[in-house]
DNA sequence: TTAACTTTGTGAAATATTTCACAATCAATG
DNA sequence: CATTGATTGTGAAATATTTCACAAAGTTAA
């Protein structure tokens, strides 16, 4: 940590918890930044809200993380919206003294560029990569990152609907739901209910690689 | 400008002009950061280079901004290439020097951090709502891209050739040509070798939006 | 445990996109 | 200005993806 102890003195006041459940929405798209909320335990999904209910999911962001950092920092208003995937504790704290914090204290300054350029270039590598891609290169891309970068695992549960899967890549649910069945079929991957296994992580890698 | 008086003569003293000519490249990924590149003058494209020959490209950057920041701040080496796409100045500033500016200036630290903020809402916006698209979306998404981003006007003289442009928005070259002809067809732009007149604006706008 | 609701799977038809194979144009250089 | 190499256009066939319309599981709450 950079903040030194009369700065951490200051946060502490400066800041109040939060509990958010599964599925509840901690922050809407258009509001002003009246706080910054650190994201303590949980999963987070980072997503903008489309016409007709449906929705475009940017990223999945675990714990110990800000959420809406770049607009914080980028605007005067959150582009995104942010809901609890699961039981969710968060902490907020005042903008203006975490304003004053960067003003005051280069080294802490200097984490949270850290911080926003970590998270740019993994989203836009990201990104680019689904760009390119055909369904089975965006899934496997999909389930390898879930695999790990959020759960460290090839077994984890799938904090996402096939719908919601589907507004992360860009696809429709139905050939998300087919795809999925394809993997299986190959034995690439098993499910059953949400928990997901990767059998074969090689060639799931594999399938990323050539799109 | 949030630099003193004698940071600027630092400055000055740390930094090295560069011309390149179009079609140059002035940085390859994978290298070492050793400087920061600032952008006087002229038109770059910011891109990762793909296997054989292809490419895939983030975004079109103009004057007035630095080349890199994200890579600078969030890892050691640079992620992404840069090559001109007009002649272009720059400028080369030591990046010990610019780190210490961040460490020691607090209003300094918090532009930059602006800065790389609105990128990224500029670029994850543009990312997520191609990710969403049909070519037809994406593509007038890309006129009015350089329409209004870049060259603040209806005409202008496309930087990118059509296999660019694929590699911007992640389709095949025939499709852009097909498309982009598709457009002139429906009089709602008129193209002339590389010289570009949206029309319609408004009608390019709906596509862009009907996606 | 049932009833109501949400999520998931799937085949077939309709669309969209890529790929291939050339032809046509353009641009640069000796 | 002629030649060479790069860029662009285009139709047809091959693929990939979406859409639609249900059926089949799951899930939740009374």
């Amino acid at each position: 940590m950079t903040l030194n102890l009369d700065e951490l003195r200051i946060l502490g006041a400066n800041c109040s918890e939060g509990i958010f459940r599964k599925g509840e929405e901690i922050l809407s798209e258009g509001s002003l930044t009246s706080h910054i909320i650190y994201l303590q335990s949980g999963l987070v999904k980072e997503y903008m809200k489309g016409g007709n209910q449906q929705e475009y999911i940017i990223q999945i962001i675990k714990n110990h993380a800000y959420l809406g950092l770049p607009s914080l920092f980028g605007d005067r208003v959150n582009h995104y919206s942010y809901a609890a995937l699961t039981d969710v504790a968060v902490c907020f704290i005042d903008v203006a003294i975490f304003k004053q914090f960067i003003l005051d204290n280069g080294r802490f300054a200097f984490e949270i560029l850290s911080t926003v350029s970590k998270d740019s270039l993994n989203n836009y590598h990201r990104f680019i990569s689904q760009g390119q891609k055909k369904i089975y290169g965006k899934l496997a891309d999909t389930l390898l990152y879930f695999s790990k970068a959020i759960f460290h695992s090839n077994r984890f549960r799938l904090p996402l609907n096939r719908n919601e899967i589907s507004y992360l890549i860009g696809t429709s649910r139905e050939s998300v739901s087919k795809q999925l069945n394809g993997f299986i079929r190959d034995g690439i991957i098993s499910i059953r209910r949400r928990e997901i296994i990767i059998n074969e992580p090689e060639k799931l890698e594999q399938i990323s690689r050539l799109g």
